[in-house]
DNA sequence: AGTCGCATTCAAAGCGATTTGAATCGCAAA
DNA sequence: TTTGCGATTCAAATCGCTTTGAATGCGACT
């Protein structure tokens, strides 16, 4: 069933038909009614290809998955994309979702904005660099960051957790508690987010009058196997760290199972802190003992995105789209004061 | 740019270029060459709505995102869409991620359907009566069951692991090693697959003349937390369980960590075998001790899945479209003979 | 020389919506 | 009675491609 049918069999054209479908104020209301109630019995649905050729919009927004590169982002693409997709759900809004191969990124841009594939697409996991914002600016492909890239000076819209603060007061508690070998393990360097954490633990630490040990700093990728690779060398050391700070819950864990493999008790020889982004399937609050963290719902985050997006297409500057989010510290059982 | 211009700087006509462009023999060589080239060099690519508007197919499959429910899901489905997209980046086909909310999974197939938003769909998760294969196939959208509904007498094209086998095995290899008690830590009982391994797991104890203790069979999610809970509670039963069947390395880890805080010895007190669907972030070779597990990687399926439908658009019939997969039993060392 | 067939190319007709500019109908104002 | 205006409705153009059916050119064959 097309619009010429609909139209026909009610008697009306085309344009009357459409326009009551989508809302306009010159129809009549009770053509509109009539109009309604034989698309709902007949379930008509404008084809879409043929409604984004006429509008000139493709109604879909792209979500870039690195399918090389940052592979650690695996369990967080989920709860992103669901995030999007609630906020997205109500409208006709796809979500295309854009494999990348790290090498040939731009080239990829180009394609999507040419073919006009998607009217907006979400970046993640930027650099302080990143050269993705260029050229997609140069290609007149809105888009927005999630993340922050700290040396572009080209205007274009982000929303980015406050890694630096959150990390920043992780260490300052775990400070407060009398700890002073901290070890941190971080994410992948070159990703912005893993900067400014470092920053923010390495700020704390400075401004207690402590020289963060480079001994016991380590990143790479969000895995259970690199948390316990990095927890178990940093817990040979002398002497050896009080306290940990980890990237991800997934980090956690490893780090969780070195702690236990050296005979310690966590929360009470040694404390930990761990960043949560929020998954459904492994609760902080439910581990034993439960986890301290900074925690910050990449659902939320994904939701908002769509949000911005949404608001981007309707005409706000992308230059005025800044949002920087708090980053909640939740204290619990895995945190505890430092040993004598 | 778009094809007109294209056609008229290179003295041509739109057929010409178009037929070109898209590989059509009726074009002498020569000439397309010279379209290539001017195409290449203004970037030109067709826009996509009109295309999929002029040919009829939308050129993009829908994957559905159970939002509420099956949230388990989450750490499956990034490498899942890797998976598809892996295989379908060569083609010029969009992955769009469609959310569902179970309770209006039909109306939204129906209102995909109608606007033919997708050329056909991937589903996840099914029931033994699953009612979104005949929702589907009334509506003529073409799909692919990744899993099985096995009370379904309609044919349609499915790829699933041979969960039965899997767990079969595994439990026979823990009865070799002279296990007894053996407990199973499922998935949520509904689905199919979990069905599926509820069944090997039973059948590799009755073949031995066993009878599994219902005190030791659990299910729900795949989380942390859960494997954890279950654990927990059958390492307080007596006889103890000597060996575990886990539904997924999220589960396992809770498990693991349950054996640790019984102060037992995964490996030696205790064996367990995990179901690994091989995430690149949870390496079951690289835990200490490293994890036996059934193996089979829900990457390698989507691809597969996103070659199925491939071949399901170029006309193969769905119904003879059915893929059983083996999986891998890999023995590591958290399996090992029953303590006496 | 006339005709046929093959290789190329083209003009024009869709695809199914949206949107522009004009037409129609009442009804109040002149 | 005529005119004008607001409220509705409509015919036709348009979006940018694919595809059908016809046209063209040219060497080969009769």
């Amino acid at each position: 069933m097309k619009l010429k049918d609909l139209a026909e069999e009610l008697g009306l054209s085309q344009t009357t038909v459409s326009r009551a479908l989508n809302g306009y104020p010159e129809v009549n209301e009770a053509t509109r009614q009539r109009v309604s109630e034989a698309a709902r019995r007949h379930g008509y649905r404008a084809n879409v290809s043929a409604r984004r050729l006429a509008t000139g919009r493709s109604g879909a927004i792209g979500v870039t998955l690195p399918l090389q590169r940052s592979l650690h982002f695996g369990p967080h693409t989920s709860e992103f994309l669901s995030g999007i997709s609630e906020r997205l759900a109500q409208y006709e809004i796809d979500i295309v979702v854009t494999p990348i191969d790290a090498d040939d990124e731009i080239p990829v841009f180009r394609r999507l904005a040419a073919s006009r594939r998607v009217d907006a697409l979400v970046l993640s996991a930027p650099t302080p660099d990143d050269e993705r914002i260029a050229a997609l600016t140069e290609l007149g492909m809105p888009f927005l960051l999630h993340g922050r890239a700290d040396n572009v000076t080209i205007p274009h819209a982000w929303l980015d957790i406050d890694n630096e603060g959150a990390f920043h007061r992780a260490t300052s508690h775990l400070l407060d508690l009398g700890h002073r070998h901290i070890a941190m393990i971080n994410g992948p360097l070159d990703q912005t987010f893993a900067i400014h954490r470092d920053r923010g633990f390495r700020a704390a630490m400075q401004a207690r009058g402590l020289t963060p040990d480079p001994q016991l700093i380590g990143g790479g990728r969000f895995t259970d196997e690199n948390g316990f690779r990095l927890a178990q060398a940093f817990l040979e050391r002398r002497p050896r760290p009080t306290a940990f700070l980890a990237g991800s819950m997934m980090t956690a864990l490893g780090v969780f199972r070195a702690i236990r493999a050296a005979g310690l008790e966590l929360g009470k020889d040694v404390s930990m802190i761990a960043h949560d982004d929020v998954f459904p399937y492994l609760n902080a609050d439910n581990m034993v003992p439960s986890m301290s963290t900074t925690r910050s719902s990449i659902r939320a985050a994904g939701a908002r995105i769509a949000e911005l997006l949404l608001q981007m297409q309707e005409g706000k500057p992308p230059g005025s789209i800044h949002e920087l989010w708090p980053v909640e510290l939740v204290l619990r059982e895995s945190t505890g004061p430092a040993p004598k």
